[in-house]
DNA sequence: CATCCTGTTTTTACCGACAAAATGCGCAGG
DNA sequence: CCTGCGCATTTTGTCGGTAAAAACAGGATG
């Protein structure tokens, strides 16, 4: 019992710490699409060396959250109209795919857990104030909790963790999309629906539901997305320095 | 015309030079599944420093062809029948998908690309000695191309670059395999069916050739992998051996 | 008026050195 | 003979400093 040098979590070595927090203030769009990424000024921002950090963006590039342009530094990736395109494209083929299989092979212990987390996601309100968007994290957790269970049985480790990294980028753009507006789907009724179908093992309906639901939350991205570009860049406010190269 | 620094091409920095360097190696196996990546020697072997070397691991930890232990390095990922089984079914899950993409949208063009690319493949043996395998660089080349080409017409980049990351890690496998043995199958046969019946566009078909087509190389390396965990004179130690150095 | 050259300033990419952690080894004890 | 503990050695992860490449700014030029 006694706790001798490192017992419980993670010593977190700095190149890690850097990954991590790069990724999160990209993902949720702190880091703007395409701004440049400025070695020391990270390494300042982390308190660490510019070695860690390097190590950490050449992470992000090989996961796509970067582009690494050689002997020019990195960029945050670019969040434009045709990558999600294709983005959506991808995740309504390849979640589909493994829906398919997982409603193919799943057991029982599967279909409780896709009822629970269909459950537990059900009870959560989406945004933190009824009026207006703010995000609320337990939801984002539960939403993503679902998904993931829904294709938990899909005996295929790297395609699951291809749609990890798929909903990772998706979230980056929603990201872009909720400072300009919020559905008013009932996005409830959509997962209830997708989870209805899988556990009646009808895989042609869930898929199809699945694709649905992934394909108008693209559709809703696109316009924010659109609506964004319009908008002559909030008027050269000084917060959108951050945006600025 | 005054001969300036660097001409033509890529003036490759060190760490891009090391993570090609080492990619390579890891494909084709020469540094075994499992191994220890130790940075000092990498860094010898690539005549740099420390800091791109670690770069370079970074990038391919998060490919999955390496593993990062914190705080205890990196190893070459494992290749264990497990691995091999998830990495097959990934294959022809998500070919399948984008297959059955491309046949719904590809063009003439598309076809005409499919269509040479098979024919060029054709035309070229696949081990350069009849009585025994030895890689054939325009082969695998070939190979590669027949495959990309009849996942062109599917409009999802982060997809298809997906099931070039998977085509890799199966090559890897494909290292370990050739060693023992090489397939006595006719796959020239079988590619031949696949690229008629995508010209069809009959997708049930391609997409089940496809599958069937994947599954196979998958059993033979299984088989091969199989022979090689019997045979090295790995007797008294359970595989761990293997893995160690 | 746009363009090209040129010197200055940032920024990248890299190395070598260093502390902390892990690994392996020899040795006492059961 | 095996098991557990402490010490020397290796290895990792990190920093600060440095050459070289790119970006920038200003002035001269067609």
């Amino acid at each position: 019992m006694t706790a001798p040098p490192s017992l419980a979590g993670s010593p977190d070595t700095q190149a890690t710490a850097a990954y991590r927090r790069l990724r999160a203030e990209i993902l949720d769009g702190r880091l703007a699409p395409g701004q440049r990424l400025k070695v020391q000024d990270l390494a300042a921002l982390c308190g660490a060396g510019p070695s860690p950090v390097r190590e950490a963006l050449a992470q992000l590039a090989a996961e796509g959250l970067a582009r690494r342009i050689e002997q020019r530094g990195f960029r945050v990736a670019d969040a434009d109209p045709a990558g999600l395109a294709g983005l959506v494209r991808s995740r309504c083929l390849v979640e589909a795919a493994a829906l398919r299989e997982a409603i193919a092979r799943g057991d029982a212990a599967w279909e409780d857990a896709v009822a629970a987390a269909e459950r537990r996601l059900a009870r959560l309100p989406r945004s933190l104030d009824p009026t207006r968007y703010v995000t609320n994290p337990a939801w984002e957790a539960a939403h993503r909790g679902f998904h993931q269970a829904l294709l938990a049985a899909c005996a295929a480790p790297p395609l699951l963790a291809f749609c990890e990294r798929l909903r990772d980028e998706a979230e980056r753009y929603r990201a872009q999309a909720n400072a300009v507006a919020w559905p008013g789907r009932d996005v409830a009724a959509e997962h209830a629906a997708i989870a209805e179908a899988a556990l009646d093992r009808d895989a042609d309906r869930a898929a199809a539901l699945l694709a649905e639901h992934l394909n108008a939350t693209g559709e809703f991205v696109r316009r924010a997305l659109e609506r964004r570009a319009a908008t002559p860049a909030a008027r050269r406010r000084p917060t959108a320095r951050l945006a600025a190269e």
